[in-house]
DNA sequence: TTATACTTTCAATATTTACTGAAACTTCAA
DNA sequence: TTGAAGTTTCAGTAAATATTGAAAGTATAA
């Protein structure tokens, strides 16, 4: 006879998001297990040691130890204690306008600002060439430049802002 | 004796591109041969054969091929026909905006809908759910999935606007 | 101190992803 | 037709990334 424990369709639930949470953060350019720590902090209404995350997810002390650090590097995640426990705990950022601006200041710094600076390298050594080619390949590193420093900006003023000042503003993009 | 081909600063401009690119690629979710071969069109006055490609990047012929087709998928680059060549020459698309508008919809395709899709099903399947801790998750998963999807409309709005009409709008969030 | 609970590190390994190159396929001119 | 020019495919391999697990490091209570 055997014994089957019925999972709660809460239970089952969290974990269908944490797992497509996890194959979804590759797409993000964020590893799988990190993804899946985040999503696995976000539903839980406590917070979670380390213990709990590996048991959890399955994975080895190492990988969860690493990629909590780096949740808390990005604001993603902070370590709480807990009385008469002398084991860490996590717990998740929760607001989603707060999770949104802290992926995106790490983006641009990863993505935006690396790319800016090569353009304006490539501009800034072609821009006193005469030739009619070269004049062509310093006006295209100038408008990808200009393009990319405008992203950059409208970024950074939208992740620094606070929710209520900015979202209307978008809003009315679509006038 | 040996003979030292000189490159121009120009040349050096152009190859210090290319390799820049693809390395940015990586961090954009594109793969780097595909960035490098983006970044070669870009630079070049005129469309590119396959064999060009293979040549100037050092890449085997089935790579050079399966990132250009993937390319002119994307609608990065079109293939042109030079008459009495029998052979398939590429070239960009260069301009800027239009580069941004194709990028944003893919990353918009592959990254956002279905995080949007998987956030809608989490929120669907525990809609009914009675208990304090399955109306808290249920909560969470209806906050990320409106973000994500406004995040979303936004996104679509700005990638298939005109530059001329949108543009001025983005520039007035700075008011 | 020292034993214990807990955390960090990192070399070895596994997994994922990208690339090669040669064979199969297609197209077209003679 | 045939064959030369060009393109596509894909099994095998290489390169990049992520993960493990055990050993070394820290902090605390007794």
């Amino acid at each position: 006879m055997s014994v089957v424990l019925q999972k709660s369709v809460l239970e089952q639930a969290r974990e269908d998001f944490i797992a497509q949470w996890g194959a979804l953060g590759t797409a993000w350019g964020i590893n799988r297990t990190m993804a899946q720590i985040h999503a696995l902090l976000l539903v839980s209404p406590d917070a979670v040691s380390t213990d709990e995350v590996m048991d959890s997810l399955e994975i080895s002390r190492g990988n969860a130890n690493t990629n909590l650090r780096e949740m808390v590097g990005w604001g993603l995640a902070r370590s709480v204690l807990k009385k008469g426990d002398r084991k860490e705990f996590f717990e998740a950022e929760k607001d989603v306008w707060k999770i949104f601006c802290i992926i995106a200041r790490e983006r641009k710094k990863r993505e935006i600002e690396p790319a800016s600076q090569v353009l304006k390298n490539c501009e800034i050594n072609t821009k006193d060439l005469g030739s009619a080619e070269a004049k062509a390949f310093n006006q295209q590193m100038a408008d990808l430049s200009e393009f990319v420093s405008l992203a950059s900006s409208v970024l950074e003023k939208i992740a620094t802002s606070e929710e209520s000042k900015i979202m209307p503003k978008v809003l009315k993009l679509f006038h």
